[in-house]
DNA sequence: ATAATTAAGGATAAATTTGTCCGGAATTAT
DNA sequence: ATAATTCCGGACAAATTTATCCTTAATTAT
């Protein structure tokens, strides 16, 4: 469904939801632990999420990465940073431009259900979700 | 979404599909040309088709590939024998496993469109959206 | 100022997916 | 029988994604 970078990114943004009340930063491998995920890559998915001012960053001692406090950002726009448009986008059957006008035998079913994922990524709210990790209701690994 | 061989198996049974009125079986070659797919690699998946039984083969002039004929197959038996079980179970963020018990912070709504998914994979006959493609009301390519 | 810490960024490597090539086996037609 | 056709299957190559390494730059604490 996503790339492997793109559930990372998820999870980063997530987490770091969910730190939004501590004063201090997170760092590589805080959150790396935190996602269970391989640091070098990590740290290039947060340069790429920094890049798209999805999240802040500090170098140096007691440095590290941190979500913007007054800026809500939903799922879809970690999604497009990440993976780009084509999940909300491309044909199912990989018709190189789906429309109405040339639909593939499965676009209209297909298209109810990427609506469903289009609505969800757009309404989900990464601060909304983050609440209930700390609790450990929910699961980042 | 799915994989590009994916793409393409379930695109090979469709337009199959749409010829199973025809006696004679379909080539590598047509098969390609109609679905717009690179030669070599359609073979493999067609191979694998026949190895799962979806397809059937014959060898020699005037061979080629074709479906069983009183066998109905879902889409969702297409894309288990290709991409495998994933896309119906794995964690949208990629926690080795999806579960009530220890679910990610976006499980619930995930797996409602996961279920969406899964409904029309299972429902959808090749043969129901097969017709309509000679007639050019839906495209494969 | 100096040393320690932490992110940035470039180069490279490993793994996976996608795609190609070619000789062999089965089948048919002549 | 022979030749032509068509799928089978293995090896290989290219492209993409995932992952690692290392040097540099920025910041902080001493
Ligand atoms: S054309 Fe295939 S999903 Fe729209
Ligand atoms: S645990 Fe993530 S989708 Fe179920």
């Amino acid at each position: 469904m996503f790339s492997k970078a793109c559930e990372y990114a998820s999870k980063i943004m997530i987490y770091l939801a969910s730190k939004r009340d501590e004063d201090k930063l997170a760092g590589l491998k805080d959150i790396a632990k935190a996602i269970n995920s391989p640091e070098a890559y990590t740290a290039k998915i947060l340069q790429q999420l920094v890049r798209r001012e999805l999240l802040l960053s500090v170098r140096g001692p007691n440095g590290g990465f941190g979500i913007h406090k007054n800026k809500e950002v939903s799922l879809m726009e970690v999604v497009m940073a990440i993976d780009g448009e084509g999940i909300v986008k491309k044909c199912i059957l990989g018709l190189e431009v789906c429309s109405e006008n040339r639909p593939c035998p499965v676009h209209d079913k297909f298209v109810a259900v990427r609506d469903h994922l289009r609505g969800i990524l757009s309404t989900t709210l990464i601060t909304e979700v983050g609440d209930g990790i700390e609790e450990s209701i929910f699961f980042l690994k």
